[in-house]
Formats: structure tokens, sequence, C-alpha cells
DNA sequence: AAGTGTGAACAAGTTCACAGCC
DNA sequence: GGCTGTGAACTTGTTCACACTT
């Protein structure tokens, strides 16, 4: 039916939500492809050829209707509803991602956090009771969870997507250093700030040689 | 003079190069092609052809071995020295990011931590004094920094990234959901969990609609 | 026999350019 | 007049397939 649409399309769909979320809050009524582009640093055809591939949001000669186009993101991008998260390793970087601002807002709700540590089991963090790793499994087979965030120390990271895939959890992110296997369509996102040092100081060397 | 290499396939690079440190570590000599692609999901025309744009790091009939093309990446990205990295915003996802373990090992140390929070400066985190945000300018110009890491609240990321950029930081890892502009020749990495979840919601609604 | 290195073929993604509409 | 929507042209990136080396 509807032709495939490209993965790198469906990724700059937030970028566009986002800054439209902007733009409405500035009280912005209508926006060319053009602005947007320029805000965002990407082509004003590739913004029309994106949202092309959705529908026809706009009105030839004026531009885009902010709220209208926001709303149209929402809705593809399954904004309008709520999602269950829960995050697993609640070591420091576990705590900043259950404490992170941005997610509430956006429709993604952190209904529970799992470690392994006895000493963190039982604590309450960010009005969350930490909860025993070992009850996961049970857990997920009681209450259905949408996405899981995994930062947990690398070594136990496929194990617990594990568990999660299992239990039918589509949608994982990856903040270990290690990548993990999963069954097709499962959808899997890495955050490894270190690939991207390592990526910039490439960068870094060439421009120091030349 | 060498041809242009392509961004992606110097993003790449780190994978592989993570990989062979653990094959390394495992005691592996040899690998293959085919060894890698399947480890890391990757065909393995892809991984020759992108090793093709720096050298010739295999032989035929056996594969490459493991610590020599470990070295040889090392060069290339530039891992064979050390980084001089800072953190400016230290809140609770500074601070995990500050204590990140996997920075100091792979060349990259943080050398200075920096919030404008009057109860923090001056306070130690993992062994660093916290300065004053009002004081990079000046400590810049006393000492050069390769690396910007900014998490800081995202209205002021545009800021710092502007104090950094001037100071001749080239390369900024900003985890504030701004986007930042920057000339040319800057390198600039996002991660915005966010963003990752909303693609992901999108399979997740497309799956369950089919 | 096995597996690299690479030009050539192919696929994917981006930009152009313009007809069509407001 | 201004800006969208989109096929066509182009560019970039990936995979194939095989000559060549060990």
């Amino acid at each position: 039916m509807p032709i495939e649409i490209p993965d790198v399309v469906v990724d700059r769909l937030p970028l566009y939500y986002r800054l439209l979320s902007r733009l409405d809050a500035e009280g912005r009524a209508v926006v060319s492809s053009q602005e947007l582009g320029e805000e965002l640093g990407v082509t004003p055809a590739q913004i029309r050829k994106d949202l092309s591939y959705f529908g026809r949001f706009g009105k030839q000669g004026r531009g885009y209707s902010v709220s209208r186009l926001q709303e149209e993101l929402k809705a593809i991008l399954g904004l309008d509803g709520r999602w269950k998260v829960i995050v697993i390793g609640i070591g420091r970087l576990g705590r900043a991602i259950a404490s992170y601002p941005g997610f509430e807002g956006q429709g993604f709700d952190v209904i529970a956090l799992y470690d392994a540590a006895p000493n963190l089991i039982g604590t309450e963090i960010e009005g969350q009771r930490v909860r025993d790793v070992t009850a996961l499994e049970d857990d997920l087979k009681k209450t259905a969870v949408d996405i899981g965030v995994v930062a947990v120390p690398g070594e136990f990271a496929q194990d617990v997507v594990d568990t999660l895939v299992d239990a039918g959890v589509n949608a994982i992110l990856n903040y270990t250093p290690n990548r993990v296997q999963t069954p097709p369509g499962v959808e899997v996102r890495h955050i490894n700030p270190v690939l991207f040092l390592q990526s910039m100081t490439y960068h870094l060397r060439q421009r120091r040689s030349s």
C-alpha cells in the first residue's frame, strides 16, 4: 500500500516536530520549508520531500501552518498517546535518565526502575521505588511495557535485552557500549558517547595536519 | 590529495576499533571481514571497502591481524594520544558524564568541570573541583582544550558553545536537546534520547496497525 | 582454499527545477 | 508572487563479483 518510507526520513521527523513545537510556543502561525531548513541546517527540498511521504500539509504560496503540521507529525510519530518506559540499571547514568525532565513532557512515562544491587533495591529514586531486576520477567508478564532503557554494565546488556524482547518489548534504548542482538522487528538505538568522541578525534587530527 | 573519505565511513571506524579491542582481549590473533561483519551486523564487503580507504591491512586467504588492525585504527582515529575534555553543566547528567568510566580508558581526560550554580562551584566531584563557568573563557586562554561536552540547560547551550568555539575548541558533544550553530570546521555531535524514542514510537505504531 | 582489495553495477538518498495552486 | 509537491537528474553510499595473493 503506501510506498515504504525510508528510515532516514522517519529519523528526521522528530527534529521537525521539535522545531515546530518551539515555533508554536513562540506564537508563529505559518512557516516555510525555507525557514525550517535554515533553522535545522537541512535543505528546503529535503523537508518538503520528507513531508510529502505522509501527505500534503502545506499551502502553495503560503507555507505550512505551524500548529497543523505539528499535530500531523505528532500523530505520525505516535506522540498523541502515552508510552510506558522502564529503566534497567540505576547507577549514576540510569539515575540521570530516570530523572530526565524531557521524557514526561513528550509522552513517555517512566513507570518502573530496576537494579541488581541489594543496597539500591527498595530505595526511592525520583519518586519511584527501585525494583529487583530478578522480578523483571514476572513484572513484564503482568504489565506491558513499550520501551526498555538499558543502562546496566555492558556485560549484562544482552541478558537484559533478551528478557525484554522475550516479554514482548519491541523498542530498546541501549546506553551500554555493547551492541546487542535482537530479532527483526525490534527497534534498537544505541547511545555511546565514546563512538562520537572517536569520530571527532579523527577530524581533529585531520585538520591539525593540513 | 588522498580522495575524500566519506563521513559515514569514519563514523564506522570506532565500531570496528571497539570490536577489535574486544577480540584482542579475548586473545584472537586473526579475523576475517566475514566475522567482523557478523558481529556488527554489517556486510563483509562494507568493512573491506571502508578499510581500503586507509590502506591494505589484510592478508589474502587469511584475514586481518587483530592487533595490527587495531593499532592502525587507533592511529587513524587519533587514539594514540590523549585528548583534553571539559564538561560544562554538572547537573545529574553532567555528573554521570564526568564519572563515565569509558572515557579515561580510551584516551579522553576530563580535565575540568564547570557549572553556574553557586552551591556547586568549589565542591569536589569525582576528584575534580567544580569551577565557575564565568571563568571558562579565561581558562581556555591559558589551557587549550580539545573537546567540550555540553550538559547545561538547553537555553544556555548556544552561549556555551560560542564561548568554546571562540576559544578554539573544535569538537563539541552536545547533550542538550537544542541544536547549536557552529562555523564550518567545528565538529558537533548531538545526543538527544528523546529523538530516538520518538523515531522508535513511529515504528511501534506501524507494527501495531499491520 | 580462503579471503582480501577494488572497479563496476546497483541502490538509496538528496537536490533540482518547474508545473500547479493559493 | 511565492511556495508547495514531486518526477527526474544527480550524488552518495552499498554490494557484487572476481582477479589476485598467501
